[in-house]
DNA sequence: TCTTAGCACTTGATTAGTTTGAGTGCTAAA
DNA sequence: TTTAGCACTCAAACTAATCAAGTGCTAAGA
């Protein structure tokens, strides 16, 4: 349990760290401190603070520095979100004011502007429905040799790849197949389709093509992209910012880390509705130890759940940039809210 | 001019500091020559090479390094590319031996095996003609308010996006758009396209559009997007393990530069047949300073030329990465033409 | 009991001075 | 033309000294 005074002086530590990144000393504190003591009184309230866990030294005679345990408690019990900075509310005004003609334009320009106003790296995920289904799937012939394969699913999303393909094509069985594809597995989710994809469904297209394990192949292929979660993100390079002395290989894995698709779930975490704050080594990932991850949903009605996150190092200013995540969740399903009405009339 | 022993001398420096990255100094040089001569003449030889501006020293007494011009002459006069280690043969082959669908992913790919090879960062263009022209545009309805453009060329590029529009759709104008679009239009090249786009196009779709605004944004970005050299990297994060003592701002710098699509003909410069090295300061760019671009381009018939380009710090092993490249080009050369024929039949 | 002044002590950073080793240019003799 | 020898230079590594910021602890005061 901490005191009145005891939690004054952990926000301090916390803010004034983050703020400069230099250690803090009870003097420095004590003149700044709305309160007037004296900077002994401020150092055994320091090493009670220590005590707990909550603060510690980088070396004996150091000043302190918030631990992972402190952080925990600040972002808990003691921040409060700054409001945003006239500028700010200037910035995203204008970057998300313009006209789109998609909705993945709107996510892919939120991870900019995201990083843009926190100078860290952001994720912006689009709104999803919980299991998309398959709502339709063609093959658009495009030249002598090329076929595109598109596959659509309710929520909107929409995958294709071109191919070559040897030999004539013969329009009537790709009809056909087109047709076999969508009577059998319109309406399933996606993860259910993979599923058929690898059971019956090979015989069954055996009749209307000769060799069809190439057709197989690009099927399953967009299919699982279009299963994946796409995400898009912003601001790579002020990772960059942060390596501390340099660890390219910390780094590189860190790099890889994000450019994974498959692994950015695990990263992100299960979605909440509050703001999530994961500090330094709460995250399991090694990499991430000296990085905080801030995420956040936001919801679009009927039109499912989005996310968005930032990515700093674990000496953030925290009250600034969950100031930030809060009003861009707002800004942004205000957003998506108007566009889904424009089209869906 | 050069004599027969300063030849060998430069081209030894060359050599031991590709490899090492120490300065090196003329006792280490006389053991290793194959000649017998003392330290002695070579410092008088070295003093000589220095005279020239072909290698220089870090500080009054140290070890020599190579120049930009040291690096050049022995590039243009003395270098003799390796032959590729039975070890890259394999990784060549594996990594290439595979079906392909696609030109785009032997390319992909083909930056990636570079990159591996070199271990440094790669870069692959696709095959290109000179002027592709239009040979086909479409539009796809999706689902209720999503469309796909698609745009062909005639050297089989295909360029799409996906994109909502408000109210109903009416099919049949959007037939007589797409039939002006290929009336109009196919056969020109796409710059062509493009001024036509922005001249009489617009009054003429007007007929069949009440807002054709929309429309004309969405060509113009597929056309563009078309009209745009499209490369791959590999290796990208290896350009982290030469930014010398953690110059964070020139690493990025580097990293825009080569994320920035419209700059890569710049960088890479123009086509030319034999496999050409540029070294530091030869390229105007100064981000690239303390790195040196090796570009080929590899034929393949009439498919149209295409390019490999490695980008390494300047301090690179030439001879081996001269022979990875030159062996690269004939490999790729060589699997685009099967690909081709076996698609063309 | 809580607060505070005072003091001895610790530590990282900075600076200056030393030593070492690799390497150079120059001179003079072979 | 080559080479042995020598004085000289410089970066790097190490040592010692000083400084400044900060701590913990003690003892006196409120």
């Amino acid at each position: 349990m901490l005191s009145e005074r005891q939690m004054m002086i952990l926000r301090a530590v916390v803010r004034d760290f983050t703020n400069t990144g230099v250690p803090v000393g009870s003097k420095a504190l004590a003149k700044q401190l709305p309160i007037h003591v004296s900077s002994a009184t401020i150092r055994n309230e320091m090493a009670a603070l220590e005590e707990q866990g909550l603060i510690k030294k980088t070396h004996s005679s150091s000043g302190r520095i918030p631990s992972v345990e402190g952080y925990r408690y600040y972002v808990d019990h003691l921040v409060k979100p700054d409001p945003l900075r006239p500028n700010d509310i200037d910035v995203i005004q204008s970057s998300l004011g313009g006209d789109f003609h998609k909705i993945d334009e709107i996510i892919s320009q939120s991870a900019t502007i995201l990083s843009n106003l926190t100078s860290y790296t952001a994720f912006t995920l689009k709104p999803e429905l919980k299991d998309s289904r398959l709502s339709g799937f063609r093959l658009v012939p495009l030249g002598k040799r090329q076929i595109m394969a598109i596959l659509v699913t309710d929520s909107g999303d929409v995958e294709n790849q071109t191919f070559d393909v040897a030999g004539d094509v013969d329009g009537e069985q790709l009809e056909a197949v087109v047709r076999l594809i969508n009577d059998q597995l319109v309406g399933l989710t996606l993860p259910e389709v993979l599923r058929k994809l690898q059971a019956d469904i090979p015989a069954k297209i055996a009749h209307y093509l000769q060799s069809p394990q190439g057709f197989l192949d690009i099927f399953g292929d967009v299919l699982t992209r279009a299963a994946q979660e796409r995400f898009y993100v912003g601001g790579r390079l002020n990772l960059l910012n942060f390596s501390q002395d340099s660890d390219v290989d910390s780094l590189k894995s860190l790099y890889s880390l994000i450019d994974k698709t498959d692994d950015i779930a695990s990263v992100l975490g299960q979605p909440s509705d509050k703001i999530s704050v994961r500090i330094g080594n709460e995250m399991t990932n090694d990499a991430l130890r000296n990085f905080s991850l801030i995420t956040a949903t936001y919801d679009v009605d009927q039109h499912g759940q989005g996310m968005i996150a930032i990515l700093g190092p674990t000496r953030m200013p925290y009250s600034r940039m969950l100031g930030i995540v809060g009003a861009f969740r707002e800004e942004l399903a205000k957003k998506l809210l108007d566009y889904y009405r424009f089209y869906d009339e």
